[in-house]
DNA sequence: CGGTATCCACTGCGATACTG
DNA sequence: CAGTATCGCAGTGGATACCG
């Protein structure tokens, strides 16, 4: 952590030479990202803790089965919280960690590239 | 593309009111990095242009399939580039463009925000 | 050398129905 | 309300063999 990683062009990612924790903290941020409602999911979460209907209110293509593993997999991931308040009807929310929250510089670089990508690719007429 | 989009917080991602274009350079962005070997056959390509089979001898894991399928995605994705030099024995190199090269914040944001998360992972006790 | 072809296992995801 | 159970299918990826 102390060195900043200027360049990663200065090494490789596979297989020996490559600084392991690199790729390993590469690995993670993908995982949290892969699945194809987990964009969905945090986008719900980042205007504000969540119940889990309101989420499928947000997410209306969504089915049950599918936001409840995604959720799951977020929070076993640190990204959400689920915290459950014991009323009557008992009240599940769910709610971006600290990490969570922290992943939007990650969004922005992807989107800065991303359309900047759009825009090579239609200069160059590429699909 | 005028407005920087400073905060992600400040739009949601589903469904309506989200701003298309932010979702659709996300996703482009992510269909990039999604897929078993993408990030290795990127990593392998920053230290510059290369045949199939150093590529191959990089990657020793890999499968000729995979490597194969992976190239194309990357090639009509507008981040490799493959030219053939009409040699005796045809020579095929394969080299990054110039997103593929301007991807590389988005790594950096990834492993800044990678690095941070297994901080607090561990200081949380978590996982 | 730079790939394809074939086959097959595993998994992601959707649809639908049901439960404490 | 907040999920789980079951099924089924399409897509991903591995192993191995083969080709110009």
């Amino acid at each position: 952590m102390k060195k900043p990683f200027g360049a990663w062009v200065d090494f490789r990612l596979s297989p020996q030479d490559c600084p392991k924790e690199y790729m390993l903290a590469l690995n993670d941020a993908l995982n949290v990202l892969t699945g194809k409602w987990k964009l969905h999911v945090i986008g719900a979460l980042t205007t504000g803790k969540k119940r889990f209907s309101e989420i499928e209110r947000f997410i209306p293509e969504i089915n049950p089965r599918m936001l409840s593993k995604e959720l799951k997999e977020l929070e076993v991931n640190g990204i959400v919280s689920r915290t459950v308040q014991d009323r009557s009807p008992a009240i599940v929310e769910y709610e971006l960690t600290k990490s969570g929250k922290e992943i939007k510089p990650v969004f922005d670089a992807m989107i800065t590239w991303g359309l900047e990508h759009r825009q090579s690719s239609i200069r160059n007429g590429g699909k």
